[in-house]
DNA sequence: GTTTTGCACTCTAGTGGGTAGAGTGCTAAA
DNA sequence: TTTAGCACTCTACCCACTAGAGTGCAAAAC
């Protein structure tokens, strides 16, 4: 995905590189086409356009630049915004007040969902870009307690603690009326043999477990296994993710065409490839970044994709990150989605 | 609101109003202004155009149409579309396909946040327009049950048993630690003086309690007490609505515009306006339109909002309905809200 | 009195020509 | 190696023009 485009930056001039980089950042700025004569004039490197016009013609031969018709400027092709991002890119320091503000608003934040509601929320209004923040199966990970609470008519709510701080609710039904000691007694019981395995392992142990408890022809003992059964067959898996922000992608230009939006937005609520491209995503260590075509997506073809995994004592818990068009502010975007992905670990952290 | 127009629809002739419901029903099937001949041509009447002319004159004198402008034919006002809405629109009846997708979508389902999602996604794709189905405030109702589990850290979890379909968590943190049969008593103590009552009652009746409770020095109680003060004083009310299709709205032309676009998101994600309007349709009965300007936000000017209210027991439980620009198939559009809305009501019953 | 015809008028959307401006590539000079 | 000069290209914009749709009004027809 992010072969090195390196062995190419070396064949280039430091100046060529400079040229490359000053269009790069005057594109992003704008979004219109650069010509010669512009970079001539902002550039400090004192060239006449013409000069200036036979460096973008090999850049061009190189892939790096593209032309939309003859007689506009250059923009960066997604080989040239990967060189630039790659190699030439500085990130800048956030300013105080933004990581503060980070911070702050990341502090509180009584459950995990709602954290994750605000991280997003913080993200997309602070890029003005669309963000996301996913909280992976994995997570999900070992169940620390099973508690049954009897309702009305034969109908009993079993209560998942997962990992102490995601709690899941699931109405099941059973055969006959159980009495609130019976229960009890089957939580302890489930307890003893569930607590600290995830989920999977569960469900293979519990299969055994019957098998063994039916020639001891202990009834509870069998109502309970069939109850955390039926409790852990309704995989009501959300398996989601927050988006936020989705309204900052109508302001670019180059996604203003309201079919292609249409598209894009489609595909977020069906969320189908953005959850792979995460999955994907959270593998990696550090910030990555997918340009246009590079994500294999085709709706997002003018969009770069920008994450960054999420962890708490070095273990991964989910990634997070920002979709916008592929000409936007990396050098600003990159940092932001990196503390963010820190700050919301060691957040996270505390929380458990 | 939904001042009848019925007045003026008497002074009008026969042909007068079939005119007038023939150019609304041209007008919402292609979104371009009828002109006298168009109209001349599609309609049985036998009229020339002139004719239709004159009668559209009247028309406009009235307040019913207008024009774009001088040589454009003509589209209804929206007292023009209150006027086909309340006295001359036949509800089409649906077809027996549709509404057993309606039936079979919403039959199973099994908790209530799920269903809801299910129903909002059903209505947008079935009409494709963007739809919402909110669960108020007041569906809240009385306590059932109370239950305490014991988690690490003398943090424990309350599970609220509301009116049986809804189940709320709330995590505490407590001074001490308490064992199992601890919170067993409590929670024996708390059902037993909270069960029944809404959560406002409640909270009222807690405090009484408390002074008695404080002379018999029953430390126990006491913190049982404090403990369920705490858990309702998290008012994690999610007083929320379930929104889906909004991408259905990209396509009408007079939606097309971006920025239009984008304020209507907006709001759909700031969600105070619906909101309100929600508030509102939910103390009607039966259906409820809200056609562009009547609904009082600027940012639905060109829409209409088609709600019912859903009931089950004869309690209303919550409202439903579908967002569209104001030229919508309404003869579609409000038996479907309208069937969906008490197949709902009839599913979350069954579900009781 | 109602309906139709005829006609002048208005407005929009689309078309084609023309031009200014930006930018390019190439060649020859510095 | 860099620059200047120049011819060329392409877009965006403006303008005038036209076709088409629709209107309103007055006079004729029913």
């Amino acid at each position: 995905m992010s072969k090195s485009a390196s062995n190419e930056a070396f064949q280039l001039s430091e100046r060529s590189l400079f040229l490359f980089k000053s269009l790069v950042e005057h594109f992003i700025e704008d979004g219109q086409p650069v010509g010669s004569r512009t970079l001539a004039r902002d550039t400090k490197l004192d060239l006449s356009p013409a000069t200036i016009r036979n460096i973008m013609a090999d850049l061009e031969d190189m892939g790096l630049l593209q032309s939309p018709h003859t007689s506009a400027g250059r923009v960066p092709t997604v080989k040239g915004y990967r060189l630039f991002v790659d190699s030439l890119l500085r990130a800048n320091n956030l300013e105080k007040g933004e990581v503060a503000r980070i911070a702050r608003e990341l502090e509180a934040g009584f459950n995990v969902q709602m954290l994750m509601e605000k991280t997003s929320n913080m993200l997309s209004d602070i890029t003005k870009l669309a963000s996301v923040v996913m909280l992976p199966r994995s997570r999900q990970g070992a169940l620390k307690q099973i508690e049954f609470v009897s309702l009305t008519d034969n109908r009993v709510l079993v209560i998942l603690v997962m990992n102490d701080r995601e709690i899941q609710n699931r109405i099941i039904h059973t055969a006959r009326k159980f009495s609130a000691s019976e229960l009890q007694q089957a939580a302890n019981y489930l307890n003893n043999i569930c607590s600290g395995k995830d989920l999977p392992a569960i469900k293979s142990d519990l299969v055994q477990e019957l098998q063994q408890v039916k020639d001891n022809v202990n009834e509870l003992m069998q109502s309970a296994i069939e109850m955390a059964q039926q409790a852990f067959s309704q995989n009501a898996q959300k398996d989601d993710f927050v988006l936020a922000g989705q309204t900052n992608l109508m302001g670019f230009a180059e996604l203003s065409d309201v079919e292609k939006l249409k598209k894009l937005f489609e595909s977020f609520s069906k969320k189908r490839d953005l959850l792979h491209l995460l999955e994907q995503a959270i593998s990696a260590k550090g910030v990555q970044i997918f340009i246009g075509e590079e994500s294999g997506y085709e709706v997002l073809d003018d969009c770069s994709i920008v994450t960054s995994p999420y962890e708490a004592d070095g273990q991964i818990l989910g990634v997070l990150g920002v979709i916008g068009p592929t000409r936007m502010h990396y050098e600003r975007v990159i940092p932001i989605v990196d503390i963010t992905a820190k700050m919301l670990g060691t957040t996270l952290k505390s929380l458990n």
